[in-house]
DNA sequence: GTTATTCTGTAGCAGATGTTCCAGAATCGT
DNA sequence: ACGATTCTGGAACATCTGCTACAGAATAAC
């Protein structure tokens, strides 16, 4: 018994990410948002409350629908040290073909605005600790099938690995060449390649894309 | 035949860039900035112009006293080998005892501003390439003197080194603990470990602090 | 001491900020 | 058709933003 709403909430919530995205949380003006979504302000309140709540919604949209759906993807489709392979390629590829330079918006938020709200800190920290986990099941499933060296501690190297996925989402946003990314996550990439017990010519894991 | 300046101009650089550092560029206003550096808006305006011009001297100012400090302070009190983990040791110290999880000014700006305003993204990729450049220094001295295995790749490998270097930075500023941003550098202290050609028990490089 | 020049505090500008208020429009159950 | 309830557009709020105008204070050369 009361008016519909006028919007697609999913498609609102999908401009503000892009807002947010874009911009980064101060420079994201409500008004800019309003805009970007296709509503008024006071339909902005009305349905999200506020522009930090519209922001952790924001926040879990984009890990749902960019970091989840990637992970579970690349989970489902690879053996375990191509996914480590596939997620890193992926994120390079994403990076060197990003015009706009918008990086990735969790590691943005994590300089942006982790530091002065607590409480975005942890959600970021927890939505980054994710990828790690990912890391962490791949290389203890690849220890298990062989294609990962016994010797490889996996709560280090996942650490390692969700290192360099921040180094290269950082360094695209200044705008950084592809080979410059690549560079960065070549090493990690080889050490968790099956270290030949007798030697044989070094194979390097082509970046998947 | 003028007035002379009645504040310290090094004195209120430095409280500029604590501010910057502290709380980034968009929520610093130009009356923090004054407050901070004890002096009214319009001398802020007189002796430095504008907000980006202080910005852009802050940004400079900071890579003076602390990147380029430590990297010439390392690089005369270490061999090549342990001036690299000495500078990562040293970052990561920084980094966990950082109870207002500030970070680095130069990562933080890389994220922060850089990407609206190509001017500062151009001078933060210089900055950071003068780590890169400092670790590929090093890498190459280590080769020489043989404490490095002539099988690394200097490019590839100082790019890695400078994610280690980025990743601690934004992990740090999300309030992670040590033991992480430990992990995140120890697999690359270990691969510019010299590798034993005979099969021998594995030592560690101890993170030099 | 005069004078030219530079500095400094206060006040103010126009515009943007997050948020709220309110009258009216739209919907649903009855 | 009615009433209760919810949504919507626009105006308005107080505050903050970067920045400037201006009058006066402090200096150094003469």
């Amino acid at each position: 018994m009361a008016r519909t709403k006028a919007f697609d909430e999913d498609r609102a919530i999908d401009a503000a990410v892009d807002c947010f995205w874009t911009h980064g949380y101060e420079a994201t003006s409500v008004r800019d948002l309003a805009q970007a979504m296709g509503i008024g302000g006071a339909s902005l309140y009305n349905a999200y409350g506020d522009k930090r709540e519209l922001f952790v919604l924001s926040l879990e949209r984009y890990a749902n629908r960019s970091m989840r759906e990637r992970i579970a993807r690349i989970e489902m489709r690879y053996p375990p040290r191509q996914a480590i392979a596939a997620f890193l390629g992926e994120i390079i590829s994403r990076s060197a073909n990003d015009p706009d330079c918008k990086g990735c918006l969790l590691v943005n938020s994590a300089l942006d605005v982790a530091s002065r709200d607590a409480g975005l800190g942890k959600a970021v920290a927890s939505y980054l600790n994710e990828i790690r986990a990912f890391f962490g099941r791949s290389l203890e499933a690849g220890r298990r099938t062989g294609e990962i060296a016994g010797t490889i501690d996996s709560n280090v190297m996942s650490a390692h690995l969700l290192g360099v996925v921040l180094a290269v989402r950082v360094l695209a946003r200044t705008g950084a060449k592809r080979s410059l990314l690549e560079s960065v996550a070549r090493p990690a990439l080889d050490l968790i390649e099956r270290p030949a017990k007798t030697r044989r010519p070094r194979k390097r894991s082509k970046i998947v894309n």
